[in-house]
DNA sequence: TCTTCTCTATGCGTGTGCTCGTCATTGAAG
DNA sequence: CTTCAATGACGAGCACACGCATAGAGAAGA
């Protein structure tokens, strides 16, 4: 799942950053409004922050032209002020939902659940496939009943093919959610990952579930 | 455990701040109401105390507004005058309980120890995991029927760790909790704190209990 | 003054993320 | 069936960030 967090307070953005990094997301920070337009069209994104208060180009207005462009990734509003009216502005304005500053980082966290949750499948909680289950909330994996510890990237991973079961990801899909925009197109990181979590999860299984489609990409399912 | 203190009279609130934070709880003072919402809107805090008599906005106001949006954070009511018809609608605005102008500080403390009690997770005075106990009304803590000695801080992170065994706290988590506002990121006082608490609760002990999860925070847990 | 506590600063070891090179597999053409 | 090119699998190894330990500065209190 990738972030993009448009924050000018070097402060706040890279407290946040961080913490969404130690759950798991790829971060992707800017600073500067007509910058983070920019970025939020390319549509990459599965949650996009905003700050109300932006130099260059008020919150309101990018949240407005993203709508206007048919981008309908979930935002999530950042506010200074608690006024109602300022709250009422950036929901009518196509907002999924506000959080006033201060905020606490569980707080923040939990609603990135939220909204990252209401996906396209209206998903429950929790994912399953054979007897591979993974919660998001404890980001905790297990199979068949036994835990499996996976690094931040490698949980990250499986946590995109889980969300998309039964469908081919090509590398460019993979590397979008899973890295941020410092990607190096040109390595074989994803294969490695790829075989990491193989390693991890079908290693001495009878029925494999990482499959490879040979010139495409990657599926997970069950045969 | 962290509190929120919106009181104009800076002697009193300095000194209920004081004596809090020699109880370990993280304290943040507020002398003005209009700005006390606004942080107590934050969701950050376990509890807060708010003082009736306030410049700017009255304190039953921003209790009313904060359980309009949806806050249930315990609250409790400093006032001056102990006539009944004020009680009542502090208490039916939402208030959890009410103090009377002067009180005694121990019965203040004893009033926030039985507000945090009754928690989210309708819990017991007394928290326990194998044979590690923690007594919030005493702060007292043993392992192995022996007594440990800790200060304040460490005292108040073990609190908060044994609050929420058997999840991940991040960094950003812990110190949103343990710390107050004026907390600088940029520091490494929580692994130090956490390396402090490991000398005196698992150095030597057979079964550790706090646990590193690379990448992402600390977990409390039995294997 | 001396002690206690909180926090800063720094050096060090190690796991993670990643690169690279080589080997295995696949599928198509001869 | 053989050959060959394209593609992917995977082990080895490197660099760096992360977390640990420890020393000491600074503040507050006895």
């Amino acid at each position: 799942m990738r972030v993009l967090v448009i924050e000018d307070e070097t402060k706040v953005g890279s407290f946040i950053k961080r913490a969404l990094e130690e759950e798991s997301y790829a971060v992707d920070l800017c600073e500067d409004g007509a910058q983070g337009l920019d970025m939020a069209l390319s549509g990459s994104y599965d949650l996009i922050m905003i700050d109300l208060m932006l130099p260059s180009l008020p919150g309101l207005e990018v949240l407005a032209r993203l709508r206007k462009e048919k981008i309908q990734t979930p935002v999530l509003i950042l506010t200074a002020q608690s006024k109602v009216d300022q709250r009422v502005k950036g929901l009518d304005a196509g907002a999924d939902d506000y959080l006033t500053k201060p905020f606490a980082i569980d707080e923040l966290l939990a609603r990135v659940r939220a909204l990252l949750r209401r996906g396209p499948a209206e998903s429950p909680g929790i994912f399953q496939i054979d007897d591979l289950v993974l919660n998001p909330a404890t980001r905790e994996v297990t199979r068949g009943g036994q835990r499996i510890d996976l690094t931040v990237k490698e949980y990250a991973l499986l946590e995109y093919f889980m969300r998309h079961t039964g469908r081919v990801l090509t590398r460019p899909m993979i590397s979008d959610h899973v890295w941020n925009q410092d990607f190096d197109t040109f390595t074989n990181v994803i294969d490695v990952y790829v075989n990491y979590l193989r390693n991890k999860i079908d290693r001495g299984r009878a029925r494999k579930l990482i499959h490879t489609i040979r010139g495409s990409g990657y599926m997970l399912k069950v045969d």
